[in-house]
RNA sequence: GCGCCAAUAGCUCAGCUGGAUAGAGCAACGGCCUUCUAAGCCGUAGGUCGCAGGUUCGAAUCCUGCUUGGCGCACCA
């Protein structure tokens, strides 16, 4: 907001330097404007003069005094006198700005304005980016590595709509092959055990007490009347319907909707499965070996070539995946997004080179992988099996710490990172658990405005505010924080990072907290003052709630 | 054996395209409530950024090698 302001300026001072034959335009789009670390270093700093430096000395071969450069860029950087109160020279070259404090309050006036939708991009024109995540198969209850998927895709899903694209999110699924056979057979031989049965439990059957509830469930309805049953087709049947029920009803209470549900079926029902295989046999990328069908992934720098139909007839998951992709093309989306688990790595150059082979732009594809999660209860490890059903079920997380703990969590590191997600904390009411200490932070703001109307110091109109009387080094310090959101909600969003507003709102919360400490907002004796502050407090509470927002955890108004 | 990810304070982690003396939060220690929620704040202490080289004005960040942990390496998904 100011810093591009600011960078506009800087950008035509370095242009009139190059037209004035200061320097080239060689370092152009190079230099960057950054918020330095350290007081005293400005509000912002210009490592220009130091990028002008090696490229000049690269292009004449001369040497060139980085700080002699910064002197002549900052004769023309400092005739704004409007942004800027003080420019200087710093260190090997550095160009430190000191804004001129007027400028902070500027964005007030924005917050008022654009309310919910501050920090938030207009609509990009026909952008459409499709974001596919979970894709869980209706095996048994959403766990743990799935809610870190699920709310790390919806708040990307959330952050891509916040800077203007047409979001579409996508589900994934596959109620054929053979995890589902043991699926349908587990729910029999369940079924049977509970009629007293003879009943033969298989080897790798999912043992989850769901499947005894499901199995429980058909007695219910249809008394021993499947007993005969020989196709577990059947059983099958019912225990999806079941499971997909309650991973549903999971993510309906995590507030997630999904625009598509995919089925890996419509691949074969359609004819595309086939299609691609002979698109790809007619490009001399396919071939048969050990009655199998492979792929040349070895063409696409892959170490060997993968097979894609096995021996069976049956295609490997590979052949599906890349053909699901292959779909999402043709429905035209300008950019794909994948949330998948670590354990999936194998798959995503596979289907990168599926597409490429079939003439797609694989760099339109963007996949997100994300590193497992360890709960953790008074100190220890929480150990999960999925095989032995001993693993965590995201409902069972959310009854015990709530739903805005565990997306805040979930979000807390960024994706490339394992996730340790502490129990104890979460459920803590107090500033060790960040949930609380920015939902506090906002309940905290919120109340003073009913104190306002007690104490009769109301804010006013905005308009009428004088801004000028905000003068403490906090103040303007949350002001300035408050103008950063727009390019923070830019820069999480390209990166498919929203671990970067969590902690955005903890620095944001802390400054809230810090402030209400040291100052009154509320003095009855300096209504002007206090008028501000309000208009300040306001604007800080909005952002406070659309960056909660954005990570789909509720700002409460109170506590 | 090969590939991907990680390695930063006692613990959990930030650090965006390399930048100036390394950043939080917990935990530890010491303070702050007659005033808008102390569910909070302030202060202190704490570090060879896994190890070794290299690239350059400048490296936690980029390159190479190594060590340790996680996840993969199927005609499972």
């Amino acid at each position: 907001m100011i810093k591009s302001q600011l960078q506009q300026w800087v950008e035509s001072c370095f242009d009139k330097g190059v037209a004035q034959g200061l320097w080239s335009s060689a370092a152009a789009n190079s230099y960057v404007l950054e918020e330095p670390k350290h007081e005293g270093q400005g509000d912002y700093a210009c490592n220009a003069a130091m990028i002008i430096a090696g490229r000049e000395k690269k292009a004449t071969g001369k040497k060139v005094n980085p700080r002699k450069v910064a002197e002549q860029f900052v004769e023309l950087l400092r005739l704004n006198t409007d942004l800027l109160a003080k420019v200087e020279i710093a260190g090997p070259g550095f160009i430190n700005f000191f804004m001129h404090p007027s400028v902070w309050a500027q964005v007030l006036a924005v917050v008022d304005t654009e309310d919910n939708t501050f920090g938030f991009a207009a609509k990009k024109y026909g952008q459409r980016v499709l974001v596919e995540f979970v894709s869980a198969n209706p095996t048994g209850p959403l766990s743990i590595g799935h809610g870190r998927q699920a709310v790390l895709g919806d708040s990307i899903a959330r952050l891509l709509e916040a800077v203007g694209y047409d979001v579409e999110r996508e589900y994934y699924y596959n109620d054929a092959g053979r995890q589902m056979r043991v699926l349908g057979a587990s729910t029999q031989a369940r079924y049977l055990e509970l009629l007293g049965e003879e009943s033969q439990f298989p080897e790798d059957g999912y043992q989850g007490d769901y499947i005894r509830d499901i199995a429980q469930s058909i007695i219910d309805d249809q008394g021993d009347g499947m007993q005969d049953v020989t196709d577990v087709l059947l059983f099958k049947k019912v225990a999806e319907k079941a499971i997909f029920k309650d991973i549903d009803g999971t993510l309906t209470r995590m507030g997630i909707k999904f625009d598509h549900y995919y089925n890996e079926h419509t691949l074969y029902d359609d004819g595309h499965i086939d299609e691609v295989v002979s698109i790809l046999r007619d490009k001399g990328l396919v071939y048969e070996k050990d009655d199998a069908t492979w792929f040349k992934t070895s063409e696409f720098g892959q170490e060997k070539d993968r097979v894609i139909i096995k021996s069976s007839g049956e295609p490997t998951y590979r052949l599906p995946d890349i053909c699901y992709h292959r779909e999402k093309f043709k429905r035209g989306y300008d950019w794909m997004v994948d949330i998948f688990g670590a354990d999936h790595i194998a798959t995503v150059p596979d289907v990168m080179a599926g597409l490429t082979a079939l003439g797609y732009d694989a760099s339109k594809v963007t996949v997100v992988l994300h590193q497992f999660v360890t709960l953790m209860r008074d100190g220890k490890q929480v150990k999960m099996s999925t095989r032995k059903a001993t693993f965590v079920t995201i409902d069972e997380l959310i009854d015990e710490v709530g739903l805005d703990a565990v997306r805040f969590f979930f979000l807390m590191r960024k994706a490339d990172s394992q996730l340790e997600f502490d129990l104890e904390v979460a459920k803590e009411e107090g500033k060790e658990n960040p949930v609380f200490y920015v939902q506090y932070g906002h309940a905290r703001v919120r109340t003073i405005f009913t104190k306002a109307v007690e104490k009769g110091v109301e804010p006013g109109d905005f308009s009428e505010a004088d801004f000028s009387l905000l003068t403490l080094p906090e103040e303007l310090k949350i002001m300035k924080a408050i103008g950063a959101f727009p390019a923070l909600v830019q820069g999480a969003a390209a990166d498919l990072a929203p671990h970067r507003i969590v902690f955005y709102l903890r620095d944001l919360a802390g400054q809230f907290h810090h402030f209400y400490n040291e100052y009154r907002v509320l003095d009855p004796d300096q209504v002007a003052l206090s008028r501000a502050r309000l208009w300040l407090m306001i604007c800080l509470s909005k952002v406070l709630r659309n960056g909660l927002g954005l990570i789909g955890v509720s700002a409460p108004e109170s506590m």
